[in-house]
RNA sequence: GCCGCCAUCGUCUAGUCCGGUCUAGGACAUCGGCUUUUCAAGCCGGUAACCCGGGUUCGAAUCCCGGUGGCGGUACCA
């Protein structure tokens, strides 16, 4: 595809509450093709709707953006040639075009009521016809109309849609769309409390922020035709358009509450890298050539390809999710990995942990994270607060080795401690698994019986780290005072 | 109802434009094995898909037609 003019993309979220995990994702191609253009990604908040207007908002859409690593080049924030970037500070551009569009006739002032409103639709669904406006308002004269608005009476401003003809829209990512006029309702462009609706909005706005291509989701290919013929009729350039599928819940409806958690916010709450997230949602609707899934921004911004997103939606997979997250804790240095944890990681009051000790607690765990959350249930049990709690309400038939029997446990618990009293300290847990093996072998015993009642006692779990690794983060006191528990 | 978009393993997808290299490839999930003191991680292997019906062609996942299904839109919401 050839870039002829400067790139200059949008993101154009309403501020009506907490930022769905689908506008990130709309945003971060948004941004990968602004910046593989050396173009502008330019933030502008849709507000025109007042009435679901939710405080705190674009506070909300600042925040995520920058977690996932999105930030606007020119916005309310930062400002840009283009400002303001708020559209309830731009009424006036918007009235002004409404009323030359009125002016030109390719708009009309209708004083239709809402109950006249709601009774044609009616009666059109009771005929199994589409509903929509029956253009009573256009045979208006233009001056008896401009005297009635001059009179105060309330009216709304509509599209004249012209009732013949077919317009045609090339998409990026689907081509050709044809779409018949006769089928298209005469859209409020401006509403009676002198406000725009999107579809005015959008129009003037894109055009005068200059912006080239206008990627958004789907459910806005319907209103094509009328944002065409508003650039029609205002005898502008459209932007070229590129309209991306819908991310899907697991009902395979686009993803909503309903699905569980859409915020994009809760992802970064819930232990979520924001890398790893990147990576995901890359990965849903766009594919690299390799095979290779685990990429960085940095190798997604070498090879993608607008025109190469899927035209499907795709499904939300959280599992898949969760095993990219994974990877990348893995791939993080230990020492970071402590650094990331710490939000996350509630240590006990009263304990004092240093950060050589944490490092070796990360080590012993970070292989069975999926999220950073997943460190208090993976490695909590290391404090003596935490076990002794635990320890209360333990079921000691978890002490008995799969294979194992129950009579075998506390003799082998007995062994274990009288043979760790004798171990001096510092020990480590290579040399410890040395000396212990053989030790166990030397006794005749068996390296199942002897080791999974010390790490259950150790751990309180069937499932936990490797119990040299536990031995060495308890240190000798802590370890033999847990083992001592079950054997007196 | 009407208009539009979409349709490959359970999921995300490669392949579709330029028909043969596809007895359809990869990843996640799942199942089995190895490793082993548990769980992970890692490695090895398995199960698993071209929505249906016609047509064009020597040959179709790929092109054409017709169905079906899913989704979106149909507001003085965006």
């Amino acid at each position: 595809m050839a870039i002829t003019k400067t790139v200059r993309v949008r993101l154009a979220p309403s501020p009506t509450g907490e930022v769905h995990i689908g506008t990130i994702w709309m945003a971060q191609f948004n941004w990968l093709f602004a910046r593989q253009h050396d173009g502008a990604f330019v933030l502008r908040i849709e507000d025109t709707d007042q009435n679901r207007l939710v405080p705190g908002s674009v506070e909300h859409i600042y925040e995520a953006l920058d977690w996932y690593e999105l930030q606007p080049d020119e916005g309310p924030l930062q400002g840009g040639p283009y400002g303001p970037y708020i559209q309830s500070q731009r009424l006036d551009f918007y009235r002004q075009y409404a009323y030359q569009l009125v002016e030109q006739g390719s708009g009309y002032y209708c004083f239709c009521t809402s109950e006249r409103l709601a009774e044609l639709r009616q009666m059109q669904t009771a005929a199994k016809q589409a509903p929509r406006y029956d253009k009573k308002c256009v045979a208006i004269p233009p001056e008896q109309s401009r005297a009635r608005v001059a009179a105060g009476e309330p009216a709304v401003v509509r599209l004249n849609i012209p009732v013949h003809g077919t317009i045609v829209h090339h998409d990026l990512v689907r081509g050709n769309v044809t779409f018949a006029l006769d089928v298209l309702d005469d859209s409020v462009l401006m509403k009676s409390d002198g406000w725009p609706t999107y579809h005015l909005a959008v129009v003037v706005d894109d055009h005068l922020m200059n912006i080239s291509h206008v990627i958004r989701a789907e459910e806005w290919l319907p209103s094509v035709p009328k944002h065409l013929l508003l650039y029609r009729a205002f005898g502008w350039d459209a932007p070229i358009f590129a309209h991306l599928p819908l991310i899907l819940g697991s009902d395979r409806q686009k993803l909503s509450k309903r699905h569980g958690a859409t915020s994009a916010l809760t992802f970064r709450d819930e232990g979520f890298l924001s890398e790893a997230m990147q990576n995901f949602l890359v990965l849903m609707g766009w594919h690299p050539k390799g095979n290779e899934e685990i990429l960085s921004r940095q190798q997604v911004l070498k090879q993608f390809r607008l025109e190469q997103i899927n035209q499907a939606g795709a499904f939300f997979d959280r599992a898949k999710l969760e095993w990219i997250n994974g990877a990348y804790i893995r791939s993080l240095e230990p020492a970071s990995l402590v650094e990331r944890l710490a939000p996350w990681w509630h240590i006990p009051s009263g304990a004092s942990v240093s950060a050589e000790w944490k490092l070796r607690a990360v080590k012993a765990v970070r292989e069975r994270m999926k999220k950073l959350t997943d460190v208090n249930e993976l490695i909590n049990f290391a404090f003596p607060a935490v076990w002794d709690q635990e320890f209360s309400l333990f079921n000691r038939q978890l002490l008995i080795p799969p294979k194992g029997s129950e009579r075998a446990v506390k003799d082998n618990l007995a062994w274990t401690a009288k043979w760790l009293a004798g171990q001096s300290e510092p020990w480590s847990a290579g040399e410890l698994k040395k000396q212990m093996i053989s030790a166990i072998a030397a006794a005749g015993r068996l390296n199942a019986e002897a080791l999974w009642p010390l790490r259950v006692a150790l751990t309180l779990r069937a499932a936990s780290p490797d119990v040299f690794d536990m031995l060495e983060l308890l240190g000798k006191t802590e370890s033999l005072r847990r083992v001592r528990s079950f054997v007196s």
